[in-house]
DNA sequence: GCCAACGTTGGC
DNA sequence: GCCAACGTTGGC
């Protein structure tokens, strides 16, 4: 299992429009960067993303799960680039800004930091279980 | 195949 | 509003 990061703007698409998407998901759609894309190309089901408004607020509000592997993004008219579908699995009880990423040592690394540009990012497994710690989140129970 | 010019993203 | 970083384009 891998861990991402999904960033967009909130007037473009925000977290209160990925939670209307429901347990189907949504298309994670245009994308318009080849290293980007690669990474959704390298997502499995159930592979697990941070959902980060970039913009005026700049922090990390929930977490994504995978629901459909990389795909035809449908906003392609040439059928060009690729997409995969996430859903909205819950959100942070305390969103983690990028302030606070960059103010923590342990999390100076990231990809966020290093390469703010990306939109799609991988996250390393300590970098994934810090952040969660920092913004109160736990994987909530199946049942 | 190189690289200058240009456009876009996104943090400040 | 500015500008650094980065990707893309197009002339050579």
């Amino acid at each position: 299992m891998a861990y991402w990061l999904f960033k967009t703007e909130a007037g473009t698409f925000s977290w209160q429009d990925q939670l209307k998407a429901g347990p189907k998901g949504e298309e994670w759609s245009g994308v318009r960067n080849s290293l980007a894309e690669k990474h959704m190309r390298a997502m499995k089901i159930g592979d697990l993303g941070f959902f980060y408004h970039s913009g005026d607020e700049r922090r990390i509000v929930g977490v994504v799960r995978v629901v459909a592997e990389s795909h035809p993004d449908s906003t392609d008219a040439q059928g060009r680039w690729q997409c995969v579908d996430v859903e909205a699995v819950d959100a942070f009880p305390k969103p983690v800004t990028l302030a606070d990423i960059k103010a923590t040592p342990r999390l100076t690394n990231m990809v966020l930091v290093k390469n703010s540009r990306l939109s799609v990012q991988p996250v390393t497994p300590g970098e994934w279980d810090l952040v969660c710690r920092m913004g109160g989140f736990q994987m909530p129970h199946k049942r």
